[in-house]
DNA sequence: TGCATACAATATGTATACAAAATCTGTCCC
DNA sequence: GGGACAGATTTTGTATACATATTGTATGCA
């Protein structure tokens, strides 16, 4: 969407925040009057950037039946890990390759931004600061083929990576830790052109959070009495 | 798009067949009022198509100034280089996986399908069913997060084939009968749940399309003497 | 009481009318 | 004759009204 503040990309931009920090979770139905009433347009261009949305994957439309978040299923997250380390190695090699000095500097100063979130920043803050990181990584690379897959990937990383941004335990901390040290490593091997150093921090990046999230998928167990069974599925 | 058949799907289908057999040339300006006349539909669901057109990449929409299909520039040839072969082996392994029964009757069929079109179809109708065989495998891979490249690949993939689906030389017509042969393979190696053989079926796929290209772009030469320099620039 | 059908209410899809921006064209001045 | 500015024309963006599809609800029948 252009830069430029009006309130067609406003609406779109609030839309992405809001699904990228799970403000809107998976799966919310978004009723196109009361978006047109929020950020003030009517529905025409509204549908526009619903449209877009569902074309960059953030959301889903149906026949005559409005937009939804796109969900973030146990199947897709699958789908993501067998994706996201191969995309990532590669954009990174190629940001290496390609990158502008312009760029690097633009790169070191996600990464303040990230660290300034870390210390005194919400969730939604850190999330956000780790996705613009990695986005830069994108447009650096600069291949409109790789791009579309990278983005998408960036969406549910964004996600994902609300649950452990809101670190509860010391585990969540140290990953969050290392988290940025690779970062600080990604802006030195792409600084120095070095793609295949750049190759293995992309691996190393991905290996940390697939780990987190198996933890939080599958956790340690509470060693306590069975509950009563759910007495019927919400909604 | 949905499958069904209604003004506003029949113009996103006569829109990518006009883009993937160059029968609108890239660069070429797209005239919402020429569109909605020629499909008979009124310029909001027509703009609702070209927007998204331009997220899944066959055109592009300037501010104010309307939609053009989608550039091929030399720059993004290399990109396309770069990302494919990767891209489609990831697919070709996942769909050996991943592929249902149905699936492979289907590219069987696809198959059928694109060696009919060898014997006795135009350029186009070549270039479609071959887009159609590899959009199957992209189904059968299953992975949302890789499937936006993939499919913005093999809308340049089809584009750059229409050159070498109008056969001129024995060049031509071996590469032909070469990509055929590998299609054969492809099929047998998913049906196998061969993933290995799959992936090494991909690389050697786009190795043949890479050197066709090459020759194309860097002919042989002809040995005859200079003609006169360009007046100037054309456009 | 349970289910099906008809009707009402709501939401989506499309067409048209209007506003704003860009482009084209003709004229005036240098 | 060339370039710049102003008005006219064309094209894009937005709002609103209308048509169509879906969903919820109530009523009647088994």
């Amino acid at each position: 969407m252009q830069s430029e503040s009006s309130p067609k990309s406003n609406a779109y931009d609030a839309l992405v925040a809001g699904i990228l920090t799970l403000d809107l979770a998976p799966g919310t139905d978004l009723d196109e009057a009361r978006l047109c009433a929020e950020h003030g347009l009517s529905r025409t261009p509204m549908r526009e950037v619903l449209r877009q949305l569902a074309g960059e994957g953030y959301v889903t439309l149906r026949q005559n039946r409005g937009a939804q978040v796109s969900e973030m299923s146990h199947a897709s997250l699958r789908a993501f890990f067998i994706a996201a380390p191969m995309i990532y190695a590669a954009i990174l090699q190629l940001a290496a390759e390609n990158r502008t000095p312009a760029q690097v500097v633009e790169l070191a100063e996600a990464q303040d931004i990230f660290i300034r979130a870390l210390r005194n920043g919400s969730t939604a803050d850190r999330a956000l600061a780790n996705d613009r990181f990695h986005r830069i990584t994108g447009e650096m690379a600069d291949n409109p083929f790789l791009l579309p897959s990278f983005n998408r990937l960036l969406l549910d990383h964004a996600r994902i990576s609300m649950t452990f941004y809101a670190p509860r335990t010391d585990a969540d901390k140290n990953t969050i830790k290392t988290a940025r040290d690779h970062h600080e490593q990604i802006i030195e091997a792409i600084d120095a052109r070095d793609a295949a150093r750049a190759g293995e921090l992309a691996q190393a990046h991905w290996a940390l959070s697939r780990d987190r999230i198996a933890q939080f998928v599958m956790p340690g167990g509470l060693d306590l009495p069975l509950g009563p069974p759910p007495q019927e599925a919400r909604l």
